[in-house]
DNA sequence: AGGCTGGTAGTCAAAGTTGACTAGCGAGGG
DNA sequence: CCCTCGCTAGTCAACTTTGACTACCAGCCT
């Protein structure tokens, strides 16, 4: 599974009620077209496979206020509302090192309570703890690590990574513990999203050189 | 791009002429299924797919000897062979944060020559780093990070993963310089494939509970 | 002899992803 | 007034990925 429908989701969540065009939006000022997978192609067609599944609500075509096409506007559906979450839980305590993931839901780790996100974030860290003895117990050969000669660097690799993974999620669950950001149900909360004519200062264009890459 | 086709092309060249079920069989014992998307039907296609563009010669169909299916072998041609060295170049440096990728490289860098490696590394790292100084200078707003919010910890998390890389890149280059491991042209290389008949301690099975993730 | 299991080798439809393309409208220049 | 430019909103074909499925044979059990 990738970020898409995470993404997607949460944006038309976030808006109440939204087209393709308003979600790219979103997804960019978010930076995850830097991040992830969030190209205008697969939004729409998550968009189009969520309305098919349920999940959305298309309401059908209104004619744009400002030149080009008819657009088509999107509400969640209480079966979309629960997959959100399903899926927002699920990418917290996931450690498959799918870093678009992992970063779609932090942008919305804010949507739960500060309690459940804490208890998630622990959850992340135990399995990260659990993958890490499995790979070292299973992966190492009967005649030792030298065995696997340089192959073993990949083992090495992937273990750095985990390490590198617990250390930062230990660090956020230390800032929200501190009392870090506004959660669900703790006052105004932070709105990612870009309104009706707002300028969007992280728009696609040359002001992020490490777009090339 | 994804770490099929190079890891694909590095294992039918490594076995000088393979069938998919031999290339599945090595991909597994080198736990790619656990780190990469190197499933059956990803494998079948990319040999397909890269026999129709001249990469692969394909050996058409002969019958199996231990049951099945009658086989198609495959061949690496001199476009593959280019091919092949052209992606584990670009896949080294490139920090794009797909790990697999970057494992599937790992797994083929002694088919350089130590020096071509440390260079490519060294590469690496002053890459990460560009990008560590673009990513901070261009993604902080003019009113400081606060601005950001909770969504300032997707930064985070991208940069704490770049140090971690660069890190782990330093310590590789350090075991190299160190004169880790056997390269091309130093004799008795590293060989991870399987011969006809050899079992496969890393088969899929139960001896692995981290593949129920 | 018949049936069951398990390994071998691979196919296929459905879903997801990519990058290039389109069409409509307004603003501004000449 | 016309032409181009750029923004809005989206489509589409080609390609890749996924997971379930198939067919064949060997060995074992009864």
């Amino acid at each position: 599974m990738s970020a898409i429908r995470l993404l997607v989701l949460g944006a038309v969540r976030q808006h109440g009620r939204a087209h393709g065009y308003q979600v790219r939006g979103d997804l960019e000022y978010w930076g995850a077209h830097e991040w992830s997978n969030a190209k205008p192609g697969s939004i729409y067609h998550a968009l189009k496979q969520m309305a098919k599944q349920g999940l959305l609500h298309a309401h059908e075509i209104a004619p744009s206020t400002a030149g080009g096409p008819p657009r088509v506007e999107y509400e969640i559906t209480d079966r979309g509302e629960d997959a959100f979450f399903r899926l927002l839980r699920e990418s917290l305590v996931a450690y498959d090192q799918k870093m678009d993931i992992q970063s779609a839901a932090v942008g919305f780790l804010v949507e739960l309570s500060r309690a459940e996100a804490l208890e998630l974030l622990r959850e992340r860290i135990r399995r990260i703890e659990q993958w890490r003895s499995d790979v070292t117990e299973h992966y190492i050969p009967e005649a030792g690590p030298g065995q696997l000669g340089h192959i073993g660097e990949i083992m090495n690799l992937w273990i750095h990574t985990a390490d590198a993974d617990a250390a930062w999620t230990q660090g956020l669950i230390d800032r929200l513990e501190a009392g870090a950001y506004t959660f669900a149900g703790e006052g105004e909360p932070f709105v990612g999203v870009l309104t009706e004519g707002q300028e969007n200062p992280y728009a696609t264009g040359e002001r992020h050189p490490e777009d090339d890459r």
